[in-house]
DNA sequence: ACAATGCGTAAGTGGTGACTTACGGTAAGA
DNA sequence: TCTTACCGTAAGTCACCACTTACGCATTGT
């Protein structure tokens, strides 16, 4: 069930900015906070709350730490799409037949 | 670019949760607050933000007013979670192949 | 017309979270 | 060792949001 702290985590629009900066590849905590409008100890609070839902990973390469994206946390979302997604268009596709709504 | 507010919109549990109560089919907001922890206003405003988000739609029936899944919102998240996973999960394999790593 | 039901909205409050500056700690270079 | 670069954390502040009660509106039944 970790698809909770996933959606909180990609709530806030500054936290996906962050989370979207790493799509292209693995990068810095400074390179990822250089250009943003925030501070970079914030950029390192959005960091903790992503890696704590699952949604990045990091590692210490020298004197800097390097963050990419972990997987995990994107499959928890999906998961739960697909399930609910099922489901929903069932219902969905029942109401449609039972009421003839077009639009 | 609606999956903005989708996910601000998922990530209250509360909200989550009445939106859940949807999958099984339309439902009126009496029913659908009726045993939740929270008052019916409480549940009308969630509601309301669910509907801005395009993640449920209602019609009027009667004296009451039926609230049901709109595909739209959900349709909204995975087409982002789609374009990211293919962009994420590419990086991450050019990572796995350069650095070697295995967990 | 009048009462009753079902719902949305207004107004106000408390708590949480996103941000700042300041500080401490670790790894590399001189 | 001393400095420098890079980063996480502590402490404090401010705005926002989730919730409550109170109220108003529309529809149905008598």
């Amino acid at each position: 069930m970790a698809y909770q702290s996933a959606f909180m985590a990609l709530a806030d629009p500054t936290r996906r900015h962050v989370f979207e900066r790493l799509r292209g590849g693995p990068k810095s905590v400074g390179r990822i906070a250089h250009g943003m409008p925030v501070s970079r100890p914030a950029v390192s609070q959005h960091l903790k709350v992503l890696k704590k839902a699952g949604l990045v990973q990091d590692r210490a390469e020298g004197t800097q730490r390097v963050y990419s994206i972990d997987p995990k946390g994107l499959a928890a979302i999906r998961a739960w799409l697909d399930q609910f997604w099922e489901d929903a268009l069932k219902a969905f596709q029942a109401e449609v037949e039972k009421k003839g709504v077009s639009a």
